[in-house]
DNA sequence: GTTAAAACTGAATCAACAC
DNA sequence: TGTGTTGATTCAGTTTTAA
């Protein structure tokens, strides 16, 4: 492995700074990604998110114990002739990411174990600063039908800013928040994408082989990105990287060379609607710091950003917010500190006080808790 | 317990077998890992544990907020001045790990995101062939004090084999029985090595900075050795490894530079005490049981010829012949071909797909299989 | 229409032996 | 070294079909 720390860590002089109107915001590049991203000029964008080819290898067919054959996947743009070739490749687009990247911008890599050790060296090389490595547990991973090795029940993600100074953005209070009130970690437990999530043609065959959770790229812009920041996305897919950041009120930029999956995309973020400038506002300060476990309740989309929840008699009625804080006119925080302020008694227990509207019913928000307990039992 | 298996496909030549008693077993090798293992004979190695310096690269003091200090990892022996000389090193000792490890053998290392990629990028280089990777999830890992990243939560096991065709040894069914009867999966949870598990020197400080949870030793040397197999740990620290493979019953071999290092590990490994012969048994899964013809269940009498047999649903039925053979109409074969072909299936396990009538009950015709091996033990 | 059972599915480097 | 035979092996879901 060669050393080829290009970027220098330290700038020495402002950047000029690139009009917004001079970027392809919202739009999908035609074309291999390392072209495409030629097209963008240096220091222009906040994140990139990127889901790469994984190089998989895979062998001859496999079946389940029951007969039934595994769909794998086999696409064209997965065949690589060797290790050498597929880093020749992870190094020119990593190179393009850095060279398109503001300099306090951030990067994100997913893969698993067949890239990703591949990536992080090369990255590193390049002279990214690895910040995070995050893994992403699935609550419902394919099992091991041969029984030869343990469950492949997880993959990775590298998050990595430009440089060992860089200055990049973290919403620290966002996340803890999320998390209840406890410093997020980094192993995220959340199912593959399936049901009605996951995407599919004309002739009910899935869209793309490989779509991502829209909660894992929910998490991931909450956390690394503010509104209005520019997101990247160099291997677009069927567009969740787009969806999420419409939705969070982030601007996008895809590439992806598949006519298939570009028109699958851009139905989907049309059909996208941006949540409430409410529901965007995070926590920023300590001083309004709410005490939630409600948080991941919204990520997991069973309460959504913007919708109204109110008391059970309807004297007050409050705005959820992305992050899982609430807002009722000037007041914003937990579903505790709300409630409890707006009876002005000693304590709330948020989850029995508030309420919300589903197919017709009135239910606590405690019912949508149950809902995400049941879906995320261990 | 004998090993069932033959010689792997990538060996030309049988190789002459290691006699055990030219192995320096359950001692610690004084000096640098690279020339110890020198030291060692070609192929004579079953399994390597590794732990090697994370190359950590911390900047400066950290403090925790209430002003206590950190003890980090600062040790001279984690300093690397840049990725490149840290490669050569990792690339070094892995490649002896290669000349050592017998052709069946498999290697273990564990780091985190500062030199896991850069571990992994040059065992894929050297020619290893990754199995798994495991994630170790902390229960009660170190905050981040400064909330500037997602807490670091997790360090990350490579399991890898010599090559491709590597018949590597997996413990499935032990795997099984330890996870309640769910195959174990790729993400693992223990608590970090504290309390009285984590070693001391006489002044009452941690006797080595990165000691490793004895947990974590006991599933990766139950899941990928047998008893008596040779546990080599090139990186021994306070030995963690040695103390859990005398524990299950396995040889091992340690190397350690630092005096203070050995002899803490000595005096440990001194006190454990292995596990019973009787504890030491594992599930084993039917591929290391006796194969049974089905002609010999037929000719013990278990099942007679012209008996009828059926698939569950008594879809089909099909005669039992004299000679082991089934017939179903105009087909004919063994059990597993003429049930392969009746389901059009891309396979069939005839012993659980064909069932018979014995006093009253439907079983299926593995029962009779159990029978017979209940019969020829001695 | 309701409920239970069956079928289907997911980034997977997924067998070993005899001839 | 290649080819054919034996036979070991699945978890958490969602969707479809049957009762």
């Amino acid at each position: 492995m060669t050393k080829l720390r290009t970027a220098p860590r330290i700038r020495t002089k402002k950047p000029v700074p690139v009009d917004k109107a001079d970027l392809p915001l919202r739009q999908i590049l035609d074309g291999d990604c390392i072209a495409a991203m030629r097209s963008l000029p240096d220091a222009s964008i906040d994140l990139v998110f990127a889901d790469p080819p994984y190089n998989l290898q895979l062998g001859g067919d496999l079946n389940r114990p029951d007969g039934s054959h595994v769909d794998a996947v086999t696409d064209e743009w997965d065949r690589f002739d060797s290790f050498g070739s597929y880093d020749a490749f992870t190094r020119a687009w990593l190179a393009e990411c850095q060279r398109v990247l503001k300099p306090d911008g951030a990067l994100w890599v997913i893969g698993s174990y067949h890239n990703i050790y591949r990536v992080g060296a090369i990255l590193q090389d390049l002279g990214f600063w690895i910040l995070n490595d995050i893994v992403w547990r699935k609550t419902n991973p394919m099992p091991n039908f041969r029984g030869t090795r343990f469950t492949n029940a997880h993959e990775t993600l590298i998050w990595a800013s430009q440089g060992e100074k860089s200055r990049y953005h973290f919403n620290y209070r966002a996340m803890k928040t999320l998390n209840d009130e406890i410093q997020m970690r980094s192993d995220w437990t959340f199912p593959i994408c399936s049901g009605g999530e996951r995407l599919k043609d004309d002739a009910g065959h899935k869209a793309h082989p490989t779509q991502k959770p829209e909660a894992l790229l929910y998490r991931v812009l909450l956390a690394t990105t503010e509104k209005g920041d520019i997101v990247l996305d160099p291997f677009f897919g069927t567009g969740t990287t787009g969806a999420i950041a419409k939705r969070l009120g982030r601007e996008w930029i895809g590439c992806e060379r598949e006519a298939d999956y570009r028109k699958v995309a851009t139905a989907r973020i049309e059909k996208e609607l941006p949540l409430d400038e409410s529901a965007l506002t995070t926590m920023q300060s300590r001083k309004t710091q709410p005490r939630v476990a409600f948080g991941a309740v919204v990520e997991a989309g069973l309460l959504k950003p913007g919708m109204e929840i109110f008391d059970k008699k309807r004297r007050w009625k409050a705005t959820v917010r992305a992050d899982g804080s609430v807002e009722c006119g000037a007041l914003s925080g937990s579903i505790h500190q709300v409630g409890k302020t707006l009876q002005d008694a000693p304590s709330c227990n948020g989850w029995t006080f508030w309420h919300y509207e589903s197919g017709g019913e009135v239910k606590p928000i405690d019912a949508a808790r149950g809902l995400y307990l049941l879906a995320s039992e261990d």
